[in-house]
RNA sequence: GCCGUUGUAGCUCAACUGGUAGAGCAACUGACUUGUAAUCAGUAGGUUGGGGGUUCAAGUCCUCUCGACGGCACCA
């Protein structure tokens, strides 16, 4: 019997009933045949010796694609599988879940020997050898009580778990390669001898179905790739990543520091304070323009305030307390509290809303100590942080000129962003109606400006629903930094008020906002997305001035002051060293302009340029240069 | 917090199975007076994260503790 197969391009083909996917492919071309991973039939996954029964969409899945690479990866994580029971014996090792990540797979397992990464080549080695076997992977249907069967056999409990939560009608299959077989949805690779190129990357506890309440498995991670060539990239590409690491940098640039006096809590070096009052400076001046009103509010206030506020209930567990004079204090976590007593100084006329109060504020959270990572999760941080106090009736256009300052913002950077929406959590205050009302108006202004967001149920504050931004990075990182929440309950906590047009008091809507989130965080995030090499405005040291030798330092000097006096940042090296010497360390200290001076530049009134990444640019005169670096900064801020 | 790894000079790292700590850079001193990514020589620098233990002997082994790293969980 004849039937009809259909390509995704729609063009159609005739096959005889039960061809294979494989089949298919080698009938097309063989470079197709080569390259075939896997297929879809009508959209469902399928191997490459799955027969094609009626009529049906067809797509040949290949290396190329994300799906196909997927395919790959989750066949190398079964290979690594069976390397480990190969290795460590057959009951030792207990399979947990292992599958496909972003850049490559993991695998965990309950064995009672801890891996350390020295085991790691052992495990590929073993891995290699299966793959010379090129032993069959077969898809093989069993029903849920052969399955039990099987795995109870086999001792593997974890996977007894697993099937007990499969629901009632799904089709279970293992797919067995030599004496390994595993439960597996699939597809896979028809035969181990298809891997090519692997590497196992480390290995980490996680908890099982990660839920702290079980016990913890060993995860290891790998990764694989079609080609060695590829392999060989992306481990060069993570070494790369790794040299941009903020807390390699920010100790070889002297930005910052940590000690162990204080775990989690930067220290400020004299560079890595210039790069922090710049990004304050440029978001303060902006804001100002947008009628934001700068506040400070205490460090300190008397626990009643975050019971109040309702912190107690829902954060204390992050909160650090202290007692002094038989009085109970808490160090703020957030700023809201502190502008909700300020706004509470004064009656307020409708008239004056909106009411934004900005603070660069110092908030301190106690994170678990394996939470700690550099600047970007810390236990002392500054929020560029603003509450804005508006009508009912503002609350959506409020939020877009929000929404337009985060983006006038992030565009110096060069940051592209993508937004989030999150709702109610589990662990929240308030009444239900509130809820809604306040997320339906965060989903308003996002619909009518157009914006595409994804929607992360459950992940709002406890008082009130928000518009998360995630950044990406150079290097196309994540992560989370500005926010935008909407809060009805505050103003109710603390009875805020304001007198409207009919002279009656109501209640006010407030909306909590950050830019960079947090400050430190946005200086770990750009010391990796610049590399170190921060566009001059924000770069610590803007010019350096080398001197040939010492008989110049006099007209460097001259030089320094009259570059500073244009509100440059200038240094000279003084040091006897020889020019190669002084151009080496200017250039490792990513200075953007580096400025000789000797007899020539001297006798001229000159300075020879060599800018950062470009190199030698001749010389220039004193005004000129200064004219450039001034625009240079300028054009960057925009 | 949990699992694992790790901690040696300011920095980067070395010291075989336990035998009593070493190099480069930086710093300091001196010489050189330098032209676009490292001038030479000398000097100094360490209770090996901290406490306890085993041993004739501990950087090395055991134990507790602190920090860091990789993940997990957490991220209001």
């Amino acid at each position: 019997m004849a039937i009809k197969v259909i390509f995704p391009d729609g063009a159609i083909r005739e096959y005889h009933e039960g061809i294979t996917i494989e089949q298919v492919a080698a009938s097309i071309s063989p470079v197709l045949k080569k390259n075939a991973v896997a297929g879809k039939i009508n959209g469902e996954p399928v191997d490459l010796n799955r027969a094609i029964a009626e009529d049906s969409h067809v797509e040949i899945v290949t290396l190329e694609s994300r799906e196909g690479l997927d395919v790959y990866r989750h066949s190398t994580a079964h290979l690594m599988a069976q390397a480990l029971k190969r290795i460590y014996g057959e009951h030792a090792v207990k399979l947990g879940i292992g599958p496909v990540i972003e850049d490559g797979f993991y695998y965990d397992v309950d064995i009672e020997k801890p891996l350390s990464v020295d085991d790691l080549s052992y495990i590929e080695k073993e891995m290699e050898r299966i793959v010379l076997e090129n032993l069959p992977i077969v898809r093989r249907v069993v029903s849920r009580e052969e399955a039990i069967q099987i795995f109870k056999e086999k001792g593997e409990g974890l996977k007894l778990e697993l099937i007990r939560d499969l629901s009632e009608h799904s089709v279970i299959t293992i797919y067995d390669q030599g004496e390994f077989h595993d439960l597996c949805r699939g597809p896979h690779l028809p035969s181990t001898g298809r891997i090519k190129a692997f590497k196992l990357l480390s290995v980490a506890g996680a908890y099982w179905r990660g839920d702290s309440n079980n016990k913890m498995l060993q995860r290891i991670y790998g990764t694989s790739f079609p080609k060695k060539a590829q392999l060989e990239e992306h481990l060069i590409l993570m070494e790369e990543a790794k040299k941009r690491d903020h807390r390699k940098l920010g100790k070889e640039l002297g930005l910052f520091m940590f000690s162990e006096e204080a775990p989690g809590m930067p220290f400020y070096l004299p560079k890595g304070m210039v790069i922090r009052n710049e990004l304050e400076n440029f978001s303060r001046e902006i804001q100002t323009k947008q009628e934001y009103q700068e506040v400070r509010t205490p460090f300190m206030m008397n626990q009643r305030l975050w019971e109040q506020s309702g912190h107690w209930d829902h954060y204390h567990e992050n909160m650090y307390f202290t007692e002094v004079d038989e009085t109970k204090f808490a160090l703020k976590p957030m700023n809201c509290p502190g502008h909700m007593l300020i706004f509470k100084n004064n009656l307020h006329s409708y008239r004056e809303l909106p009411l934004r109060f900005s603070e660069f504020g110092q908030v301190h959270r106690h994170e678990f100590s394996g939470a700690l990572n550099g600047m970007m999760r810390v236990r002392t941080f500054c929020q560029d942080d603003a509450h804005i106090f508006v009508r009912p009736d503002q609350i959506e256009e409020e939020i877009s000129r929000v929404i337009a300052l985060i983006d006038r913002i992030y565009r110096v950077f060069g940051f592209e962003y993508t937004m989030e929406l999150s709702t109610r959590p589990e662990d929240s205050m308030g009444s239900d109606e509130l809820w809604k009302q306040a997320e339906t108006a965060l989903q308003n202004v996002l619909d009518n400006n157009g914006v595409k967001y994804r929607l992360n149920e459950g992940d709002g504050a406890f008082y009130g629903p928000k518009i998360d931004f995630h950044i990406l990075d150079a290097i196309k990182r994540s992560w989370q930094c500005a926010t935008v929440q909407l809060d009805f309950q505050m103003p109710e906590k603390f009875d805020l008020s304001y007198v409207g047009e009919d002279n009656q008091k109501h209640r006010p809507v407030v909306i909590h906002r950050a830019v960079y989130g947090s400050i430190d965080r946005f200086i770990g995030i750009i010391t990796e997305h610049f590399s170190g090499a921060f566009p001059t405005w924000l770069s610590p040291v803007q010019a350096k001035i080398l001197p040939v030798s010492d008989h110049f330092i006099d007209y460097a000097l001259q030089v320094k002051r009259t570059l500073e006096d244009v509100g440059i940042r200038v240094e000279v090296d003084v040091r006897s060293e020889k020019l190669g010497y002084k151009i080496r360390e200017a250039q490792l200290e990513k200075v953007p302009y580096m400025l000789v001076i000797g007899e020539n530049e001297q006798s001229s009134g000159m300075v020879s340029v060599r800018k950062r990444g470009e190199g030698d640019m001749g010389s220039k005169s004193l005004s000129e240069i200064a004219e450039q670096i001034v625009n240079d900064i300028n054009l960057s801020m925009k």
